[in-house]
DNA sequence: TATTGACTTAGAGCTGACTCCAGGGTGTAT
DNA sequence: ATACACCCTGGAGTCAGCTCTAAGTCAATA
């Protein structure tokens, strides 16, 4: 798969692609004998996994660290799994702050919901 | 209430709130005679509401927008309302990608800790 | 064979959201 | 009255995470 149909299959842009590679948020990619991209099942595992961690928040960083630990073997595996569980900690912290902002806006939804009807806020 | 203890009620750097005024993410602060900030409890709502939309990923942008609107008056109660709705439609795409992360990591977390009783992953 | 278009790298540039700094004013405790 | 902690402004600096540019390579088509 060339670097072009990942992008459009992750929606993200050659650019942010080959940026992740070069930082180390997905390990090198395979390439062809000329030298181009040629992503493999492996490779676009890594991608969808970075898409979907960055899409939760997890820092470039941490991505970088993980791939790092990876790449060192089996005896990573400890410190691998801290990594993940720290990761998950700041998602259900940060979906915590979403759910509470989501019961703000859906208050004030339907206040203005009413004032639609009246033309005006009676208070704010 | 001064700065310093706005800023420590919140979490957040004076500098965070002056630059929040300054920009429009909050309107302007009651000042004492000598032009020193006096939070009122009105100033304090528009803090808390800023931290509560920063902390559910709510763009600055948005938040400037809303006061902007908010500022004009009466005539623009459906703008904000609209804008208040695709605050939350953000929020709740942004809510189902961490649970899609969730998902990933408790699965990824439930073999490392199969892993490391064995010593090693059986497979990647 | 010449052009087109997608690929390559290294490195610079951009955006959002702060964060810091210089130079100066304020307020209160000793 | 002087020290000290706090406050002010305007503007520059920082950081994460991309995004773009220049200069060049390669494969396929007219």
């Amino acid at each position: 798969m060339t670097i072009k149909e990942v992008s459009e299959k992750y929606h993200l842009s050659p650019d942010t692609l080959r940026y992740y590679e070069r930082v180390g948020v997905i390990p090198e990619v395979h390439r062809t004998a000329a030298g181009i991209r040629n992503y493999q099942e492996e490779d676009i595992g890594w991608v969808e996994n970075a898409v979907c961690m960055r899409d939760a928040g997890v820092p470039v960083e941490m991505l970088i660290e993980y791939v790092r630990l990876f790449q060192l073997g089996d005896g990573t595996i400890e410190a691998r799994a801290n990594l993940l569980k720290e990761a998950r900690e700041r998602i259900l912290d940060a979906k915590k702050k979403y759910d509470t902002a989501l019961e703000k806006l859906n208050y004030k939804i339907g206040r203005y919901e009413i004032a639609q009807k009246t033309g005006k806020l009676t208070w704010e």
